[in-house]
DNA sequence: AAATAATATATGAAAAATCATATAGTACTG
DNA sequence: CAGTACTATATGATTTTTCATATATTATTT
């Protein structure tokens, strides 16, 4: 037993960040062939997903609820505004703060896409048993929300 | 109810895909971190883990099992190679086929944070209820395998 | 065995992501 | 209220990533 045996005792295969990994790339592959077959990117879909949730988010909000890094859902926004998807509005209260809103086009393609991925999803747990199916949503929400109170130091 | 108020209703925060992304991303912040420490970027790591599982793979498995596109993984392989963390060596029976095996130095690296990741998983754990932390990784690693059957068509 | 198809890897060019930092506005402090 | 610190967004430069395809080798077909 010097080096992890073809398959016996691999450790690759059960390992949580591994398997949280691949599986949201998995399960996401044929939804994001969706988006693209309308025209966005994932990125761009994240932030239709992320305003049709809660329109007028400001730049910083929006990149945190789409897990895009700032200067980069900057760009997005660049892109998506070309594009007619979003407008720009600088805050009135706080002119620093850049406001991101759905335009009538942009709310439209969200809706779409919202429903195809509430679709898609209930035939993803469907493939699952119901064990898992009614258990997996839950403890991934619970995963979350005990990381966002861990120290970055730890 | 037009547009999906500030918080009822929400569909991001629970949407499956959702889930996936951001507690694979929040859940591998802090190893990640670890990794670069290491003098590593996370997909070296991700071959490091996978060689120490199964020394020797060709580019193109290695690649799937590290969760990398194909002529990534080459670039990877490249730069590990300079480090001295992994030497290519061309198959005998097909010699198409390049061979990844980890150096001593690689080797021991691996070890090194495979050890790490195994405390770090086990502190991930922790966090949960005993019935989330009993079930998320058996719930994964079902949706992982009925993905793995399904016809891309779909 | 020549021609054709298929597989494995590598590579150039383009697009995207990242990192540090600039710019601009707001909030504090003495 | 001038000065300093802080927050929000944008941008330049670099590094990664991706996509298509070239190259090399093996398998198949006629």
């Amino acid at each position: 037993m010097t080096k992890g045996d073809k398959r016996k005792d691999a450790f690759v295969p059960s390992y949580l960040l591994y398997l949280l990994a691949a599986s949201s790339e998995a399960a996401s592959a044929q939804f994001h062939a969706r988006v693209r077959a309308n025209g966005l990117r994932v990125p761009e879909w994240r932030v239709l997903a992320c305003l049709s949730d809660q329109d007028g988010l400001m730049i910083t909000r929006l990149a945190a609820y789409a897990l895009a890094e700032q200067s980069r859902l900057t760009r997005i926004v660049d892109q998506m505004d070309k594009k007619g998807l979003v407008e720009r509005r600088v805050d009135d209260g706080d002119r620093r703060k850049v406001r991101v809103y759905l335009t009538g086009a942009g709310r439209t393609l969200a809706e779409t896409l919202v429903k195809e991925a509430r679709e898609h999803e209930s035939r993803l747990l469907g493939l699952l048993e119901d064990t898992d199916a009614a258990r997996i949503k839950p403890a991934l929400q619970a995963l979350l929300k005990s990381l966002e109170h861990v120290s970055p130091g730890d």
